[in-house]
DNA sequence: TATGAATGAGTGTTCATTCAT
DNA sequence: AATGAATGAACACTCATTCAT
């Protein structure tokens, strides 16, 4: 109200909102984020956020975005440091739980769109989705061609399967909430690694 | 109201509660699952429910017992229909999903709980939970004692592991939402047979 | 919250409630008719308004009947200060003009009740309803047994036909929108005698 | 934005604004209608639509001069249809019914501009009132003159009093809430020609 | 003259939990 | 032990109107 940051461009004022939503979220998570709590870090009134955003959830696939985007270069960066398409492939799983490490709220935020009821029509969420799922199975087509992995194997439902499943296990590992007692005295990283290592060795030819 | 049914022994009285929050949760699920709803079910006032179990999550969590039961009855089934115990093994992944198809309300139970602000301290959940913990790692054992699973493999990592991603798996198959364009021309029953697979040929010695 | 109210007797919290309710629409009228204004007149909080009124519109509905109650005691006055039939009949159809006057607010109510989006399920609302049409359609019954009033009518349609172009006349001349300029030099009493008359003369034998 | 049609003539700007309100209205209706909806069917910013008209409402009087002046070539078209005087205004409140029945979403804005708190300073709204209202009192006034309306009935009041209780009538009908139970059992038409036919037989001579 | 981004008060509704009786 | 009335903070979303450019 005093910076005099009327009539921004566009894209700027996008940018200060997600802005705003990222601080949000890692200050609070996704499940108790709201759009009333954006206002204290922004300089724009509600109605504004709702003039960019139709929904709330739109912010939040908007948000998500940035943090695919994030995630996707974490894959990327595991299958370059690599020469062997499946210890790569190992790596990028490996990948996942790093960036869960690093950016705990992204992943909560990922996790709480996988909800059946949540709504966005955000193009750009469909497109890095897409982008990403594009990247993962073309990895796991190079490692079929080179006959690395079973040849019945279809390359969509892998990736599929293996963003689920990993997704899943890494919540659970968040969540801690069967098993309670015991999850403690493991070594994350020891879960994560061998999971990985099953799932590659399963697949491979 | 009229039953007379005051002063009931403890027990009866948790069983009532409990069941008239599985009738609630058969209706809404669990997303929309509150103590209100509950009251329609039962001859019991709103401040006695509390008076058994401290917070809404307790009377989910004590619910969520009964859930788990019926999936360790699922696993047990799968178990005993199968002589080789590594078919046993895929077959309790796929009794999963069969439990999914069955008890869908349970399920979206367990991954609703599956939550990091999700609080219960109920000691009857810890106990299903150990339990089906140790049922699960000691099938998994007896197939390390065959020689049949890779020797080096933690049992309780694997069970862990296993739960864990195939919970996963079968909430990203339920909420389509990431990839969402593609994965309807999915069968989800072919991608779990996949999964299944793969975790167990990776597994194996 | 100071008055020490807590735990009254169900029907006298309803009496508190719309007693207030009553009281916000004197104020502002039924367009401008708000919960968050019933509060200021109340030592309740909005939730337990709630409690007692599944929606807003059941509190403007629960309302009406105090509303409606009084018009009918109006009907009842004016059919029984005449002795013939027909003249009480004029006299009752005046009796919605003396009742507009001394109660605008609770006229306004009726008005906006009869919107196709107003959605209440409060049954004594619909009992008083019926209870009017009857009373009302009951005395048209009379006339007619009478021979007073053309027999081919059927007092149903009469009633309702009443009603509707009576309270959509009066309106007319609350709003005085259409035929702004010239409306202000009629007499509404004069008008509204008019209308008596034709429409009695109308269904005279 | 592309067709460059900036700086248009006035009266043109005017007719493209009203063009896009009348579409908005066939679309979601008087109660619905936004200034924000008219924005799609327009080459034109929110700025400029409040340059040509003060008040959302404004928009709505001079919308409503579109929906007036087809209702006044429906009562022409019932005039001259008939040769007969009284049949004629028989046929003229007939009119309103038709016209209710092809034009729903034009109805509901009169009855929605009826109403005290609507505010708008529109001339030619006034002017189409007055040219209505007076073909209809010169139809009555015909009716007079040749000796079949009793003599001491005011062609004005007349007029007032048809619209006012008319419009009311099929508000009514529309709104179906007092008497809800019943209504759906008549027969719209036949209320509407009952009352045209009380209407006429009580004002004639 | 035209723009269109920004405003922000307002509104109905929910529900876990408390606590006086 | 049982009751159930009361609480009240929370929240998503709307839209007529303004005004700096």
């Amino acid at each position: 109200m005093t910076t005099g940051n009327k009539h921004l461009p566009k894209l700027q004022r996008e940018q200060q909102i997600i802005s705003a939503a990222d601080r949000v979220l890692g200050e609070v998570g996704a499940h108790d984020f709201t759009i009333d709590k954006m206002l204290s870090h922004l300089d724009v009134a509600k109605g504004t956020i709702y003039k960019y955003y139709k929904r709330k959830d739109d912010v939040l696939a908007e948000l998500s975005v940035k943090a695919l985007q994030v995630l996707l270069n974490y894959f990327k960066a595991a299958e370059q440091k690599e020469n062997d398409p499946l210890t790569a492939l190992q790596e990028m799983i490996m990948a996942f739980y790093r960036y869960y490490l690093k950016y705990p709220k992204y992943f909560e935020l990922i996790i709480y769109m996988e909800r059946p009821d949540f709504k966005s029509d955000i193009q750009s969420y469909l497109n890095i989705s897409l982008e990403m799922k594009n990247y993962f199975t073309n990895h796991l087509i190079k490692c079929q061609s080179a006959g690395l992995i079973k040849p019945h194997l279809d390359p969509s439902y892998c990736t599929y399967l293996i963003w689920g499943s990993c997704m899943g296990l890494m919540n659970f590992i968040e969540a801690k909430k069967v098993f309670i007692e015991e999850i403690i005295k493991l070594k994350k990283k020891d879960l994560l690694k061998t999971y990985a290592e099953i799932i590659v060795s399963g697949m491979k030819a």
